[in-house]
DNA sequence: CATGAATGAGCGTTCATTCAT
DNA sequence: AATGAATGAACGCTCATTCAT
């Protein structure tokens, strides 16, 4: 084991606290179950198993924690993209969803692993600012999204992007257990036509489903609009 | 622990193993992590530990059998509902999938730990025949769906309902994550407000995404088929 | 599971045994550890898990009985031949005692596991007589092979032979260690050079074992009954 | 159970190590079957389960390492005296590896039950090291005793103190079969006269049995020599 | 700050034995 | 006599957490 620097300046424990959740966000991947241990992670990350709980207090808290910055990064970026753009049409923003929930860390596995762990047995003082920090970005993102589609009325953006993250979620749990990955598995040629039916979720379906949703969305809320205006048209009228 | 009854004949056994998976069942929906244990289970079945593994194997497969049961309860459901009755209009078919997926053995949880679980650790033998009959279950269920709905071409049905088994999983479980922590136990009595935004997912939320997931499909299809429909004037008429 | 008829004679009865114990040991063979359990003993009997303990009051008791059938075979075999028959050379017995420790039911496995497991836990009303019996064959065997070289003085014989027993015994464990085996392992064509040294326990190497055990004993009985002989004729002589 | 004390330094963890192969030791002389559970072996050495695992990663490997000390106790002490000593008779040495076989630690048990576990279930890159160690003690062993014994070539040295070995092992199964069953526990007051027939192996029943191991092993290779000798004079002659 | 030795509750599983049928 | 469902103590092992160093 290295021995590392004490990490003495606030910078360093900063980047302490990343480089753990770095190594424990690499091995959760590749883990099953109940995750990795915690000896793990600290074996990987070069540090001693006590090291690890000077910056976190707890197993669950490291995933909590883990948690939240894999949904940060995610509307983050969608929230940044948005807000920074012309408007954009329905397939770039799929694309770009997509691409943000599906690529970077590739790790749905998280969220299903984690939804599953926290909320239970975590202090309410802990979770609570998590759930406040969580509806915050969501609200942010939702906002962004719904100055570039006008048929969606205040809040709406929100609810639609949650709905695409559970969406995703869902196809990727089913997709992993039928043992077929997003990712190609290694010697997962012909792994086994069968699993197909259940779980033939691959990108494609993924992005066929997402349009589905977003598409029955936007219409949805179209209509409505147009309702208003006529019933509003009417009212003048009279 | 008394000996309740001796299951001797094939119809005790039956029905003992259903009990036993209920009991799981009960047992799964408030458990954590790893979910209950083996002893767990045979306690709250009023049996001994020993006696489990009598009707199941290992936990994998218990686990297993009590997610067939579920994903089957819910596909047949379907299918023997629309493979018997006029045609049915979105609304009506909406009301049902959501009634059959989530009011009665009301644990998708169930589903959002077992995918997690299978497909790792689990003989070939035994998950093969499982993804099989799970892919006639869905098939026969889309074949249903297909008829009630023309603009679904061949085998969209079962691609409709997979997504909509996906989307309701993946919302369920960060309802979970989110909202269920606060009340200390019984009943939800104070549902933090904060847990809302990322999780407010009742049955009124799972109504609208499942609504705009099945006319989005639906719309799409439709405007699919009119392409072609047009397009094959437009050759006849040449 | 087929249903046997039931055994109401008595023949039928020693005859079930005989079967228990043929299947035990046809199990104990491949087995390792603590030996096959009472489930797959009677599995490959054909018979009930209770039927078993109909025969046998225990697993130890099984194991016992298994044991002395081995052990009364051996020696019953080499008081037969020995009896039956006129003064045989060393070699001739060398073959005999290794034709019949070695090759017939090749187990030797069993009484290195049953030494360990009986003598504990076993009534002494069941040790006892098993103990008079193992004496009463193994003086008999003695008896016949004193008849065959003079140079041993009563009891010397059975001496020889039990020694001959522990011999063959303790090279037995010592190759089984090493995973090299009297009977060619399936596909041990060529398991490790360096288990060699300790453990190269052939049927040479038994044969070579033994023979230094006889000539060191009858040598030294020899040398005995001159010197007694020397003795005697001096004491005449005074 | 209190921490009795941290082993930090290299050393402390050393002693400790052997501290829970003594304690093991001493409990393998009075267990049965399986030898004593993990937790037994901890709790006699006042230590928590886990911490036995610390030390070693297995109840096999724990067992392999306590049979590897013993039989090395054995061929390093007989190496290491016949390797500094003037030559000695075989009387000498006899008395030399009775004592140094049968009186320390006193058990040949250990081995007995040992060799049966170890070369299945433990890894290859485990039990082949511990094969050729002990090769190696073996042969060295054997070499230092053939510069006392000119008559023994090259080799035979070795083999002569592995069957010595067997020889040793053997006896003690058998005695302990029997004889130490009656004696309720603490020490062996009332042994049964029947339980000596097939099991009296005291330590004078060894001797004997060792003595006529080495002499007709000792003679057998003089007159081995003896006819090499004459063929070369009369090839000579010739 | 950092370490890693120590802890011990807990887990999934086995299996000799009992006894209602 | 025969069955096999039920039992429950025991086992080997894991791992989140603590705390002396």
């Amino acid at each position: 084991m290295a021995i590392r620097q004490r990490a003495v300046h606030a910078g360093d424990k900063e980047e302490r606290h990343h480089a753990i959740l770095d190594t424990a966000e690499r091995l959760l991947l590749r883990s099953t179950g109940r995750g990795p241990s915690m000896a793990e992670v600290a074996d990987a990350a070069g540090l001693a198993k006590g090291t690890i709980y000077l910056y976190f207090p707890s197993k669950k808290a490291l995933l909590l924690a883990l948690l939240e910055r894999n949904v940060d990064g995610f509307f983050l970026a969608v929230a940044g993209t948005l807000e920074g753009s012309a408007p954009l049409g329905i397939d770039q923003i799929l694309a770009l969803v997509q691409r943000k929930i599906v690529e970077p860390p590739l790790f749905l596995p998280l969220a299903g692993r984690c939804f599953g762990w926290i909320g239970q047995g975590l202090p309410v003082d802990v979770v609570r600012p998590f759930n406040a920090r969580m509806a915050g970005r969501l609200e942010r993102a939702g906002a962004a999204l719904e100055r570039h589609f006008q048929e969606l009325s205040a809040g709406d953006g929100a609810v639609l992007l949650r709905h695409s993250y559970a969406l995703t979620l869902g196809l990727w749990q089913m997709a992993r257990g039928a043992a077929t990955r997003y990712a190609p598995h290694p010697d997962g040629a012909a792994i086994d036509d069968h699993a197909g039916a259940f779980a033939r979720s691959g990108a494609q379906d993924l992005a066929r489903a997402l349009r589905a949703l977003w598409e029955g969305t936007l219409n949805h809320d179209r209509s409505r609009a147009a309702q208003r205006a006529a019933k509003a048209g009417n009212d003048g009228a009279v």
